[in-house]
DNA sequence: ATGGTGGCCGAGCCA
């Protein structure tokens, strides 16, 4: 019996689009769970059926209306307690999907966030966009630590903050655009410390390294200039940190057809 | 360089 979970995190920018590219996520990886963000798809339109031919039968989503957001969760697992959370006292607001799932007789809650991106203008008072993510961060800080009921948990996601200065290409050519600005990246990690999460990428990956998890579409050539920023990201309750045998960015997949503009994470956990 | 690209849905919004 296998006692290690592999969990990727991807921010797919419509799942519709880009199915055959979640397929090869499946096939030639093969995570155990995959949670998924910026889906942009209404739950009964989601192609659960082609996910459950590769084996994953576990299929939870969350996807609103259908247009924007929306997040889910592609599991060979069982998934148990699914739970979605309105955010920021709104009716349809797709960006939360949690999930649990057990391996070795050892429960792990897994979080699938989608924060807001926050527009262009990084001014709470001038731009509505921008104070919902702050509004949306603060209420993960109140709300989070206490949701997992106990049970070890891994937070993951496109969490649109960039926080460290080496999550992003230039600090300095950065520091007033909207996802590493110092209000945001204070928020960010507000909810990381609020709930004692670790940050599992700067546990594998250096804080003196570069690492970036997305890329804009609008570069013209975005390997070669490489002005990346770290959006996405894989926290864990100490405990399951301490058994994290493996993480990685396929940057690869960036490369592949039709791609999305983010890289998946992958966390390798031992439950042994 | 105040553009650039891409997906929603079928114009303008969102990222």
């Amino acid at each position: 019996m296998t006692t290690t979970l592999t969990v990727a995190t991807w921010n797919i920018n419509s799942v519709r689009m880009r199915r055959l590219i979640v397929e090869r996520l499946l096939n030639e990886v093969g995570p155990d769970v995959v949670c998924l963000q910026e889906t942009k798809c209404q739950d009964a339109q989601f192609p659960s059926a082609d996910f459950r031919k590769l084996g994953y039968e576990h299929v939870a989503c969350n996807g609103g209306r259908g247009g924007y957001h929306g997040v889910a969760i592609l599991s060979r697992l069982p998934l148990a307690d699914v739970e979605v959370r309105d955010f920021c006292g709104k009716d349809v607001d797709p960006r939360h999907l949690a999930a649990t799932v057990t391996v070795n007789g050892r429960p792990v809650r897994l979080h699938n966030f989608y924060v807001p991106a926050g527009g262009d203008e990084p001014d709470p008072e001038a731009n509505p966009k921008f104070r919902h993510k702050l509004d949306f961060l603060a209420e993960m800080a109140a709300w989070l630590p206490g949701a997992s009921g106990g049970v070890p948990d891994v937070v993951v996601g496109d969490l649109n903050v960039a926080p460290y200065e080496t999550d992003v290409w230039s600090h300095k050519a950065l520091i007033d655009v909207v996802s590493h600005t110092p209000i945001e990246c204070e928020a960010l990690e507000k909810v990381r410390l609020a709930g004692g999460w670790v940050d599992v990428a700067r546990t594998f990956v250096p804080i003196e390294e570069r690492l970036y998890t997305w890329w804009s579409y609008r570069a013209k050539d975005w390997r070669a200039t490489d002005k990346g920023r770290r959006l996405d990201h894989v926290w864990a309750h100490p405990d399951l940190a301490a058994r994290a045998t493996a993480f990685r960015v396929l940057k690869d997949a960036r490369d592949w057809d039709r791609p999305s503009d983010h890289a998946p994470l992958l966390v390798t956990l031992d439950l042994g």
